[in-house]
DNA sequence: TCAAAAGTGTTAGATTTACACCCATGA
DNA sequence: TCATGGGTGTAAATCTAACACTTTTGA
């Protein structure tokens, strides 16, 4: 017998992606007009439903693979939603993920395929059903995830300044820091490793690139414990 | 027509109580032998099925209320737990939320009732599917919430001391803190207040109870803002 | 030559931690 | 009278926050 269950009820299921870019100093949020009735033309964040074979983490990857072409970024389980009425067609429960990628992967036609465009994180227009809710919550786990472990880099290409660095500390929790104070911390953590390459692009003067050394910070994790 | 979704699979949603209680200076899960199948006789939390007419916050407020006879008490989603092969029997994504309750609300005779014991956080047997993974995160999730929130006065009686409240801090921390220090911090915050009652019975001496005064830590919230 | 971004140390204040003795009372 | 848990303050160390000027170079 392959029904335990049966009497009880099944519900549609479904994953939201929070895609976070960064970019121009700012953090971005992907976002997009609803394709599906109901509550077509809304803005609204890439979701799909959960399959009846895959785990939900799964099917958070899958959804942000289907969209961008992205796999193996930081992805994380936001939180479920599940209000009766959330979804005006039906009863759907949601659970929400965030991930972190970096802009430059994801390219313009690419954007324009979908329908899906990257928007300011403190400019998120109003959403359909609980997105914006969604997208809140998500930034307050970002802001305290980056507080304590390195996920910042998955928003920066490979080699970034300590500037840059900065700009996107300041983008994520949308206060400006102390540049000395700033540099300061990062000269103490080991995983960012200097490199001598220069960066002319942003200054006349050029700024040092730095890169992120995921052995060097496990190493580092291995050693507190 | 009612079925937007109808090409979408629907799927057994749960949830799954992780019910915190303090007794004897240690913070203890309430949890039960499994009663239905597959998994009768293994270690389980209590839990239930989602229905499609209610939100998952009043579903686990239910399966708590349907246990114990509780209602109006801290509860807070840990997760969803997802994978496909969690349950032996057929695939169910559960969300578990913990809840604070006081033991003393909860007799012995309704324990027995329902087949549930207090067991020691630190002592939990191994469970069903990946019940002790979701115990293991809702108490990361209320050691944290605990340092910047007052939610302990919830596992405590309305009139209590301070060292009972610092076995409180120390249980669910896995701690042990300093007396001096800890007192010093409780003295700033308003919200805790002396009342003119002792208590007897832990001590010769007596030590004065405390309670916890809700409205001034409103007032204090406001005032922060 | 000057505008624009990169880079660099010190100090005061706030917070956190460590630590030891007296008090009141029931048995 | 003494064993038990209740109650109290200070000083060192650490962490955090504030702050201003020099360097380099392309336009």
């Amino acid at each position: 017998m392959t029904s335990y269950y049966f009497e009880h009820q099944k519900i549609y299921l479904s994953v939201d992606c929070i895609i976070f870019g960064f970019e121009a100093n700012k953090l971005k949020v992907l976002i997009g007009k609803r394709q599906m009735d109901p509550g077509r033309g809304e803005w609204s964040l890439y979701g799909g439903f959960v399959r009846n074979d895959e785990g939900i983490d799964e099917a958070a990857k899958r959804t942000l693979y289907e969209l961008t072409g992205i796999r193996n970024v930081f992805m994380s389980q936001v939180s479920a939603f599940g209000n009766v009425d959330r979804d005006p067609g039906e009863r759907v429960v949601s659970i929400a993920y965030y991930a972190l990628i970096n802009v430059a992967d994801y390219s313009a036609k690419q954007q324009k395929d979908h329908g899906v465009e990257w928007v300011n994180i403190d400019e998120i227009p109003e959403m359909f059903s609980d997105h914006k809710e969604m997208v809140q919550k998500a930034r307050k786990l970002l802001q305290r995830k980056i507080k304590h472990e390195p996920v910042g880099f998955q928003l920066l290409p490979h080699l970034f300044t300590l500037t840059q660095l900065q700009r996107l500390y300041e983008a994520v929790n949308g206060e400006e820091l102390d540049k000395r104070n700033f540099r300061k911390r990062v000269k103490e953590m080991d995983f960012i490793e200097k490199t001598d390459l220069i960066d002319k692009l942003t200054s006349k003067r050029g700024a040092v690139l730095y890169r992120f050394n995921k052995k060097m910070y496990e190493a580092d994790l291995n050693f507190k414990l």
